[in-house]
DNA sequence: GCTTGAGTTGACAACGATTCTCATTCATCG
DNA sequence: CGATGAATGAGAATCGTTGTCAACTCAAGC
């Protein structure tokens, strides 16, 4: 269990690959919320092409080490964004995706309570909204 | 157009068959999300075959009606359960599945001013709280 | 009771997102 | 530089879900 001691600069054996910057680089250069896929067809058109299944594995690396941010649309589809790394939630244009951060406090110390409440330990909780940004309102108005 | 006047006592042409009715005992029978291959094994088990494309059909048709509540996994998997008709939220226990609704007037207004003060039309939410019961708290503790 | 037609059903194919497999490639260490 | 193991990529495999379409069933009318 001691061979993780140390080896250069990287934790946990992780190397810093072409693909990896990639991949890291595409979704900071996001402010919203965008799907593997999504990532892997702009990096092919880009010219840095990298492969669907590294994009998928490299996300999910930076989605479990809190780098980035995981939804799941209601399709059933997993979409990631660049975030700050404190807790937050969002607040997402369904028409242009567009998001914003916000914070709750109030929310957070509801659903302890709530939790608490029914004796539910070790809380933790998801909440997104969606609606239409004021861009998109303007111009699908009827 | 004009075919649709009226015909018998069933909405837009429902018909209860043994399928549809199978279905629905078997959601309300639990107080828990299920998912539709969950309740198409039950079925057959219990003899009552309904095919899985029907139980899917059918619970697509409950959730639209608003019948019951549809909740997505986070393996993007989409499991329903019969609740009440007003708007809500789940307290789940994240080990055996137990449900609490609970309803958070203070989160439904925080929403709508948080969405409003950026400009969101036309808001909805998500919120579910995860957390483990007191039964399962007490068996898993170390 | 029998005919009839539209809503229903079910077996299976098709699908899309994601994961797995495994031979090849590449970054790091000695 | 050469060895070693992590990383990659192309395609197969998986899994939940939806689409297809011929056979079927219920409800209404004869």
């Amino acid at each position: 269990m001691t061979s993780t001691e140390h080896r250069g600069e990287h934790p946990a054996g992780l190397r810093p690959t072409r693909q990896r910057r990639a991949v890291a680089e595409a979704i900071a250069s996001f402010d919203d919320f965008r799907s593997a896929q999504e990532i892997h067809e702009l990096l092919g058109r880009r010219g840095e092409a990298v492969g669907l299944a590294t994009v998928y594995r490299t996300l999910q690396r930076l989605a479990d080490a809190g780098e980035i941010d995981r939804l799941l649309t209601e399709g059933g589809e997993a979409i990631y964004r660049a975030c700050s790394r404190t807790h937050h939630h969002h607040l997402v244009c369904r028409d242009c995706g567009r998001t914003v951060e916000v914070e709750g406090p109030a929310v957070e110390r509801w659903t302890r309570s709530i939790a608490a409440e029914h004796g539910y330990a070790q809380v933790s909780h998801t909440l997104e909204i969606f609606g239409t940004c004021p861009s998109c309102a303007g111009v699908a108005g009827s």
